[in-house]
DNA sequence: CACACATATTTGTCAAGGCGTATATACTTA
DNA sequence: TAAGTATATACGCCTTGACAAATATGTGTG
C-alpha cells in the first residue's frame, strides 16, 4: 500500500504527450470545447484515428467529453495532480508559439466561422469558449 | 525542405520523459556530473538497464557523457530547441518537489560523503557540481 | 600480454501502441 | 421500425521500447 509518488503520474502524461497528433488535438481543444467533426476536418486525418488518439488522451485525465446528440464534444480537463496540471499547463502555453499549432488554430476557427467552407460540416454545432 | 515545427521537437523529449527510471536519473544528474558506478547504486538497478537507458537520455540530447579513465560521468545537455530546454526545465523544478526523488538525491549525496558505506563504490570518483 | 573493472551493447521475449479497414454503437429523423 | 449520421471500438499488422541475461568494448594494472 505504497502511495505511488506524485512524479509516478507524470509518467502517462508524457506518454500523452509523446505523439505528434496528441499535441495538434490539445492544442485545437485548448481553451474551448469542440466537436470531433472539426477535429477531423481540421487535422484532415481519418476519424478513427483522430477517436482513438482522443480517448487515449481521456483515459490520461487529460481531456474529458459531452455528448450533444449525434455529436460529442472534448474539451480541457484539469489532471487531478497538481504537479500534472502545472506541467500541462506550461506545455499548451509552448504549444500556442508554434507557428503550425497556431495555422491549426486558424483553420478551426475558419471552420467555425464559415462552416459551409467545408462541405462535411454543415449543420455541426460551432465550438464554444470554455 | 519543410522545416520541422518546434513543437515536432517536443514529442522526443516527451518519450524521454515518459519512464520513471528516466526521471530519477534526470533527477540525480540535474545539477551535477555524475558517475555510472553511483547511479546504479542509488537506484538499486542493473547496471546494463541504467546504460540502456542513460543511452536513450543522450540520443534524446537531454544529457552528455564524458569518459574518465574507466568512470562515464554524465551531466545535463541543453536541448537545441528552446522550447525543449524551457519544458525540459519546469520538468526538472517538478521533480526537484518530488518527496520520493528527494530521497534519491539524499542517498546520492550520502554515497559521495561516506563512500566506503557503499562497498561497490570504493575509489569512484565523487559527483561534482556542474 | 593477460587480467580485472566499468560501462555499453546485443539477444530474445514480451507488451504497448501506431496505423487503416471494417464494424459496432448511439442518436436523430422519416 | 428503418435508414442515416456521428463517433467509438475491434481487428490484423507492424514498430518501438522495456526487461534480463549474456557478451562486447574500452581502460588501467601487473
Amino acid at each position: 500500500m505504497t502511495r505511488p509518488a506524485p512524479s509516478a503520474d507524470l509518467v502517462p502524461l508524457f506518454a500523452a504527450f509523446a505523439d505528434p497528433t496528441r499535441l495538434r488535438l490539445l492544442n485545437l481543444i485548448a481553451g474551448r470545447e469542440v466537436c470531433v467533426c472539426y477535429l477531423v476536418e481540421v487535422l484532415r486525418q481519418g476519424q478513427p484515428k483522430i477517436s482513438r488518439h482522443l480517448a487515449y488522451l481521456r483515459r490520461a485525465g487529460i481531456v474529458a467529453a459531452r455528448r450533444e446528440g449525434k455529436w460529442m464534444h472534448y474539451r480541457l480537463a484539469t489532471p487531478r495532480n497538481a504537479a500534472a496540471a502545472s506541467i500541462l499547463a506550461t506545455v499548451l502555453d509552448t504549444l500556442r508559439q508554434d507557428p503550425q499549432l497556431q495555422a491549426d488554430r486558424e483553420r478551426l476557427s475558419r471552420a467555425c466561422c464559415q462552416p459551409t467552407r467545408f462541405v462535411a460540416l454543415e449543420g455541426a454545432p460551432i465550438p464554444t469558449s470554455v
